[in-house]
DNA sequence: TATTGTTATACTCTATAACTATA
DNA sequence: TATAGTTATAGAGTATAACAATA
């Protein structure tokens, strides 16, 4: 018999529960030819028009270097638009086609929420939530 | 005002969670000279001398493809001894080098879970991580 | 035939450093 | 000086394919 040192761990095990999540999440997007992280940059810009590259970064904590790769290629396919606001920052806005694609990707993320949603008993919906965020935040470290 | 459509998501509250959790525990055990998976590995076969490589790999998840070199790693250091059990399996085993850095490296993490427990009201521990377990093995798709 | 282990390769996310241009 | 953006590069985890050796 294997002994699994690991079994008391929450941090082991809230990273065993990211992965599986992000790995059905990944296989699903694919079919739009979109990975997790385009997919969220995506419904940002949808829900913030004319937002900035900075200002995702902030939101969703990806350093500006790895943003700017990942909006050239939304850029490239025609997705989003970017219309200078000064000297130096970029508005972003979702093209037709990018809404389109958005629209396709927030059905997947949100029937994939609900799977998740529905292993946990509702009364303590709320209170997971909250330790993760909890958890996430904790930055004084 | 920036708004984010992320904010209900728990699916996207796991990954950030994980994300700064992770971070944290890949800094500590960088002293060690050590990475998460590396760890890991050697949490298991402290607890379990004479595992295989893939008893290792179906317990924590991990293909065989990529325990390979995490595990030739481990031995170069002279950190565990391979011993073959039969023509195909190794027999893995930490050295005595490989005991005093594991107990190390154990110290690190409990102490970090417990840093992340103390973000959870001790009544919905047990239910938090029996969520987390829930999630991680929801294999059905 | 199935399993163990290995090598090679590629993808995704993340991290750092160095740089330009603008505020 | 600080901020926005870019480029280049590297590290870490993960995935697949192909293969040899063994059960």
């Amino acid at each position: 018999m294997v002994i699994d040192p690991l079994k008391e761990f929450p941090g082991y095990a809230l990273r065993r529960a990211s992965a599986a999540f992000m790995a059905k999440l990944a296989a699903r997007l694919a079919v739009l030819d979109l990975r997790p992280a385009e997919a969220t940059v995506l419904l940002v810009i949808g829900s913030n028009p004319g937002i900035t590259q900075s200002e995702i970064g902030r939101l969703l904590d990806i350093a500006s270097a790895n943003i700017a790769p990942l909006v050239g290629r939304l850029a490239d396919r025609d997705l989003l638009l970017r219309e200078p606001v000064d000297g130096r920052s970029h508005a972003l806005t979702l093209s037709e086609a990018g809404r389109r694609l958005t629209q396709k990707a927030r059905q997947i993320i949100e029937d994939l929420e609900s799977t998740l949603l529905e292993r946990i008993p509702q009364s303590l919906r709320g209170a997971f939530l909250a330790a993760l965020r909890a958890i996430a935040g904790a930055n004084s470290d």
